[in-house]
DNA sequence: CCATCATGCGAGCAATTGCTCATAATGCAA
DNA sequence: TTGCATTATGAGCAATTGCTCGCATGATGG
């Protein structure tokens, strides 16, 4: 016997959830980036949050996946900027492209250098999901769009390992300087970009 | 009143006390290399170095000073294998000083993955030693001399900020790769000379 | 054979933390 | 108001872990 659904969803109680969840993230967040993973755990950010760890564990798992939702966001955010600065440079020359994409990462990294720190190492340990990769693919898309719009100027065809590396360069670089102190050294974005503008074009 | 000391020590105690830090420092590096930071705990480093809690606490006041004592190990033995590479290379070219180099660093990064980067995450979490500041000066001037016998292949003189960088960008890609599969790419090391060379030479 | 003492031992304490579950509160349709 | 379903709560459990401390051990010198 087929029945109606006589109560559908209205949406207060969705956006109650999101909200909510969206509150947790933002607790996460501080949490994070104030003490680092040491001091994060689910009851103090359920605190920080101002719920309870019942309502914590009623929207994420378990402690690993609220992790996960904050990489999750970060990535994505990162790809969408990222995306839109290649798009934005389009016609104009690679080391202005690079110079922008150098400034953002110095920009992310130095708003939350704890938090930044802290997600990538989770990055590494945790079974990373579909989503995480996918925006890892957006970022690798994207780069890989530069190098090919400028292929004349470089020495080579661009490869994927090509955008892995100038990647993992200029994230390399950048931590390094966010851990030493609060703002960035005023030569940070020049040495960023001699360190990928020099590994695209050097002919070894 | 003045006594003479009528007990003075005999070397077998040292003997077995540094042979029993020793065995837990082997211990301990074991513990780490296979289970990361996650499974280290102090009693586990106890059980598999065959000795007591109690003993592991008479020869290192706390865990730090246990990770420390590694990072040391660590640091100290990477510092000499620049300094014999710098030393080996007088009279050779930059490059094949730096593909040296690299070689070197691809074989201490495989040679146990999970040490390394666990090493390299505490290391930037405890307020390090004197002593590791020592090992990092040794490799910074080792580098630097590098540099400087072929200062007039640059585009301009050597500064400790390129030590620095070259550092950690070597560090980064083998660490990277180190984190993805068990044996290290055919081409890793022409990718770290490439970008170690691209960033020496670049004229930006 | 005894007294001394450096060293080794490991049960267990105190603190932390991820997570559960019985209960309470809340919203909503009738 | 009543009854149902959903959501929020937080005391507290079970497991982990860094570390202590009272006692055992065994070598040494007398």
């Amino acid at each position: 016997m087929p029945r109606i659904d006589l109560h559908p969803r209205k949406s207060p109680r969705q956006a109650r959830s999101a909200d909510t969840v969206e509150t947790i993230l933002a607790a996460a967040t501080r949490v994070l980036e104030r003490e680092s993973l040491a001091g994060f755990n689910t009851n103090r950010v359920a605190e920080v949050a101002g719920v309870s760890v019942g309502s914590l564990y009623q929207y994420f798992p378990n402690k690993s996946a609220l992790i996960a939702a904050l990489i999750d966001r970060q990535q994505s955010a990162l790809a969408q900027a990222i995306e839109d600065c290649v798009a934005a440079h389009e016609g104009r020359s690679l080391l202005d492209a690079l110079f922008a994409l150098a400034d953002l990462g110095v920009e992310q990294q130095y708003r939350r250098p704890l938090l930044s720190a802290a997600l990538d190492h989770e990055e590494t340990r945790l079974p990373l999901e579909k989503r995480l990769r996918e925006s890892e693919q957006r970022i690798g898309a994207a780069v890989m769009a530069l190098l090919y719009r400028h292929e004349k100027e470089l020495p080579a065809s661009p490869k994927p390992s090509d955008v892995q590396d100038i990647f993992v360069i200029a994230k390399a670089l950048i931590e390094a300087d966010a851990m030493a102190g609060r703002t960035p050294p005023p030569d940070l974005r020049e040495r960023v970009v001699r360190a990928l503008w020099g590994y695209l074009t050097a002919k070894v």
